[in-house]
DNA sequence: TTTTCAAAAATTGGATACAATTATTCAATG
DNA sequence: CATTGAATAATTGTATCCAATTTTTGAAAA
């Protein structure tokens, strides 16, 4: 039996494929908010028929990061204040469910992992890779927990805001923040006080509320 | 301007209503867990080509209620145990943040409308039937709590169970248990008492909780 | 100049046809 | 009799083509 060492899933279909690749695309900005994908264009573009690109929106919609009209196209989708502070309360109380029963459980070696993410993080150049440690991170950080589906949840509420939040990296005073603000969230993860974590999810989470508000003001769609 | 009075959400892409159909059907109790939906047989039978119904099947896998397997096609999936359980706590953490914000928005009107549906609820004989009245019941139980983004991912909790939660309609004894439940969610929503409320909901899920748990009790796949 | 409306172009949705992969059959072998 | 393995069948994935719908264009009219 063959294991996997990268934590990377590959996507075996093509559809499958296509969805990591245009996700990222999107991540990095290559479309405005409200701007339609066209599914000729795109089809050409990675050389394959209409078929699979439409599989591939259709899944993106279901990640809820594009909006599909019918016969009118995918469009990305944007999100009101009010959205975002509903997406970032309910993160609030999943996170926090999730991290009370996770910093119990971690370990030396699950400290250790942080710490290593947290490094590679700290270094990060490229906004993708930026996004993927910090999910990396925050994985990490819940992965004692061992909740699948809550896991999975907070994938769907994570999804539509990343976008906006490493929109603004480059305010570097922001990212010392974040740094110190993960390095709070290992430091009690290390020390199992779980009522210190609970602050400081809160702490961040207000944070990231806050410039995902300020990308985020467009007053598209849906 | 026109508005829709009925509350059903009219499906104008063929995919989309062969996807309300197909969950409508295994909802239904029409495949076992593990079974295999084939796309030709589904075609056929709707009288579509495959290409709707694998926008279908991806919907439904969206919506959790399948698995797809590249190349082996979509099975109906099974919840482990462990899975139901945690299903059960993340819906309790969110419709007791819900009940909270919407008890005392509650008003007479809306009030009115959940003994309505209750009424109608309690005369639903069709299991289908009664799937979609629950479902009404609990949407304008939240309703005043004006949530959206909270109601949506209470759907997609609620989607995988609502197989097994009718599956055991039968019992009567439930079945009045059911009712009385709801019956104490509406009074303390008439009567704006917040916490009898939520214990209302914890009793109303954790019997829903031991009902999933008694049907799905297969050991299948993912 | 602005508005209206019909024809043309562009775009998406769906059906058919073919390619890739998996499942099944059945004869040969131990 | 059980097991192996190659040929066959069944099934899914993708490309191409046509139909349905929307968007654009441009000329006529107010």
């Amino acid at each position: 039996m063959i294991l996997r060492t990268t934590p990377c899933i590959k996507a075996i279909t093509t559809a499958g494929a296509l969805a990591e690749r245009l996700r990222n695309e999107i991540n990095a900005g290559r479309w405005t908010v409200g701007e339609t994908l066209r599914q000729e264009e795109l089809a050409s573009e990675f050389a394959v028929s209409r078929i699979p690109i439409r599989e591939a929106l259709a899944q993106l919609h279901a990640e809820g990061l594009i909006v599909v009209e019918h016969y009118r196209g995918a469009r990305i989708k944007g999100l009101e204040p009010l959205q975002v502070e509903e997406l970032f309360d309910l993160r609030l109380l999943i996170e926090g469910d999730l991290l009370r029963r996770a910093i119990p459980a971690h370990t030396k070696a699950s400290v250790r992992r942080l710490q290593l993410i947290q490094t590679q993080l700290r270094h990060e150049e490229n906004r993708l890779g930026w996004i993927a440690s910090d999910r990396a991170f925050h994985e990490a950080l819940y992965a004692p927990a061992d909740r699948p589906q809550s896991l999975a949840l907070l994938g769907q509420l994570r999804a539509p805001v990343e976008r906006f939040s490493l929109q603004q990296l480059s305010p570097r005073a922001r990212q010392r923040e974040w740094d110190q603000e993960h390095r709070a969230l290992i430091s009690a993860a290390a020390a199992r006080d779980t009522d210190t974590a609970l602050a400081a999810i809160k702490k961040h989470l207000d944070g990231t509320r806050a410039i995902v508000l300020a990308a985020a003001c467009s007053p598209q769609e849906e």
